[in-house]
DNA sequence: AACAAGTATCTCGCCGAGCGAGATAATAGG
DNA sequence: CCTATTATCTCGCTCGGCGAGATACTTGTT
């Protein structure tokens, strides 16, 4: 029916591994009384503030999929959980830019930090060509993805 | 505070993949009428599928990380669709096994299909030690994130 | 064989995440 | 200024998933 091709093992390799980090994280929300959404923002507004950019409620809901209802509840949970502050907008007062807490860095650290360890150590383990052909084929997953909204 | 080091740009490029490739399925499940849950539930089934397996309720509810009852919740909402089909078990008649229907697999195919043609396409242009680092990079990703449960 | 213990699924009642519709507040453009 | 636009919030609601416990079938024990 479907051509196998040894392609498709890694296809299914790199499904497995979504699973199993979408599982992972899943357990991490478990242990801390918060839902995989509540996640998955702290790590969006982690990786903003990573990349020096401010995250707003908006731009939240938009980068989670959820609407303007569900983005104002979610932000209710984490600040009410101390993971997050809510700071009116200086020069366009309508926006709420979301600051997360240090106490909440730490927390993710303390789960992910492992995982995170371990990726890089294997990662130590590749010359500069395995490493390009991993983010080249990564890179194209990911574009490949995003196609289509 | 922490070295940036050149492997954390994959690492945070595998993150990328996966949130890419989460809201790739929260579009399929829209598009449908359907929740994410049902779609990963319809991927472990075709999974077992593939491996020649029979997947139960409680092993279909362990992948997903849900309880019985909203498996039985879960079961129910697919049937319904006509996605899967209630099967009593032969040898333990306590045991349901559930079997996708044929037209679920084609509209998982109509969806997911561009996407794992292309990535099949990408890896179509690696040798086989890159293809090799790629699929021990995975793994041991996969592996990472399995443990402690 | 009969009974207890174990296992797989289902039922019931409930909580709360996320949605749609629309209100409110601030900015921008003519 | 007055209107259109944008950002967030409020309200009411639906329904996915949970805990507790019921039910049905299987397995081990005596």
């Amino acid at each position: 029916m479907h051509k196998p091709g040894p392609e498709m093992e890694i296809v299914h390799l790199l499904r497995a591994v979504t699973v199993e980090l979408g599982l992972h994280t899943a357990r991490f929300a478990n242990r801390n009384g918060m839902h995989p959404t509540d996640v998955r923002a702290l790590i969006a507004l982690m990786d903003a503030s990573r990349a020096g950019e401010e995250m707003t409620a908006g731009r939240l809901g938009a980068a989670l999929g959820i609407n303007s209802a569900g983005t104002t509840a979610l932000v209710d949970r984490l600040e009410r959980a101390g993971h997050v502050r809510r700071v009116r907008g200086e020069r366009d007062r309508r926006k709420v830019v979301i600051e997360v807490s240090e106490e909440a860095v730490e927390l993710g650290w303390a789960h992910f930090g492992p995982l995170i360890g371990r990726a890089v150590e294997l990662l130590r383990g590749y010359d500069e060509r395995e490493l390009a052909s991993i983010r080249g084929f990564l890179g194209g997953v990911r574009e490949a993805a995003a196609q289509g909204d």
